[in-house]
DNA sequence: AGGTATTCACATGAAACTATTCTCTGAGTTAGG
DNA sequence: TAACTCAGAGAATAGTTTCATGTGAATACCTGT
């Protein structure tokens, strides 16, 4: 029940947004195009769980109405989904029950399929884009360029855009035209602050534990610890769950606050073997030289990186990479969390990146063990 | 001493390439009328 | 002649490589005092 797709019935202290989503979105009721409405907040704001409750509860009046009213959902990050120009537009068209292979057709044409399925019918269609950021970097602005200009070719139907984004510059990168269509309203939602966490947990705790069943304090901590992750609700509730669940198995009457901090431990260490397990070779063996030298000392630059890992590959037999490449990949692992890379100029002995091991100590081990066997090192 | 100019060791960007998966098209083939 | 088969052309994509250009400050190299 405790889970991050379930979505509860109520929602606690965001009223006034929702209000004020509501009221923006509102003319689609009357059959006008609402203007297109852009919502900004770091992880775990509700932003997404907002927006579909409201669009939820207006596709319900709408149907009760006879309003021609289509909500499409679709988040820009499902690899292999919406993440590009071409797969985007190409699952739209699927939502109106059109079948379009996954590749092998120009784009233009899924786009002139898309449009015409569209403008079949008179018809309203809220089209929301969950973490828009990621189709922008990746397929350039001209994808939102022309979604927004979609309209002005629409005879029957008509398209409103609804951007959610966790990444706050974003729109200062796209293109003036792009800015000024996709932000006709803009929204942005704060932080949660450890109150209204701890709100929105009891609220969760109702559903999904027996009466009685926290000590004390737990939510309390459990907020406290979500709060200086910059207010992620998301990431308390895991919290919660994970802290339940070890409290289960260990067959413990109660969730007490120890249970907090192992389930906190176990939460970064499950995450951590996920991703070595996960990623492909080249990460691996990348991050297997970072390992190997971070262990003998802290600070490691991006060219020592590299020699350690062309003597793995050799190991291995494993073709290396360019520099220019494993570049990239340090950066991705960065931004994976696992290290923590900063660009330095050390004058004339040139410019380099400053990489520290992000993880704790603890589980270095640990990961080199996983990495050792996956890879094949003796 | 103070001021420029160099220089290092990569970073960062853009374009082009490779391999894979998939569609569409049209020529050639086959089977039935 | 209609239906079928199958090779070839063309797309999209992920993951790279190639080529080109950028960069910040510790040093080297002046210059005039």
């Amino acid at each position: 029940m405790l889970q991050a797709n379930y979505y509860p019935e109520s929602i606690v202290h965001r009223d006034e947004f929702v209000r004020e989503i509501a009221s923006i979105l509102a003319p689609a009721l009357k059959c006008d195009r609402p203007s297109n409405l852009f919502i900004y907040g770091k992880t775990g704001t509700g932003k997404t769980l907002l927006t579909r409750h409201v669009t939820e509860s207006m596709q319900e009046i709408a149907k009760k109405n006879n309003v021609p009213l289509r909500v499409i959902y679709l988040n820009c990050k499902l690899k292999r989904i919406a993440d590009t120009e071409y797969r985007l537009i190409a699952q739209l068209t699927r939502e109106f029950g059109r079948i379009i292979p996954p590749t092998g057709l120009p784009t233009d044409q899924v786009y002139s399929i898309f449009y015409n399925v569209l403008d079949s019918d008179e018809r309203i269609v809220l089209l929301i884009l969950d973490e828009i950021d990621q189709l922008a970097r990746r397929g350039g602005d001209n994808i939102l360029y022309n979604l927004t200009r979609i309209n002005s070719e629409l005879k029957n139907a008509q398209l409103a855009i609804i951007g959610i984004s966790n990444d706050l510059v974003f729109v200062d990168h796209l293109d003036a035209r792009v800015k000024s269509s996709l932000s006709e309203e803009e929204i942005l939602f704060p932080p949660y602050n450890a109150l209204q966490i701890q709100g929105i947990l009891r609220e969760r705790v109702k559903y999904s534990f027996k009466e009685g069943a926290l000590k004390p304090g737990v939510i309390e901590k459990c907020a406290a610890y979500a709060a200086r992750e910059h207010g992620d609700a998301r990431r308390a509730i895991e919290l919660l769950r994970v802290s339940g669940e070890l409290a289960e198995r260990k067959g413990c009457q109660f969730v007490e606050i120890k249970h907090i901090d192992e389930a906190e431990d176990k939460i970064d260490k499950d995450r951590l073997n996920d991703i070595t397990l996960n990623q492909p070779r080249q990460f691996q063996v990348v991050l297997f030289s970072i390992l190997q030298l971070a262990t003998k000392r802290p600070q490691i630059i991006t060219g020592e990186i590299y020699s350690i890992y062309e003597d793995t590959c050799k190991k291995i037999k494993l073709r290396p990479l360019t520099q220019r490449r494993v570049s990239d990949i340090v950066n991705e692992l960065d931004m994976l969390g696992i290290i923590q890379s900063r660009v330095v100029s050390k004058g004339r002995y040139g410019r380099s990146r400053n990489i520290l091991l992000a993880i704790p100590k603890t589980s270095i081990p640990q990961m080199k063990e996983i990495l050792v066997t996956t890879l094949g090192l003796a």
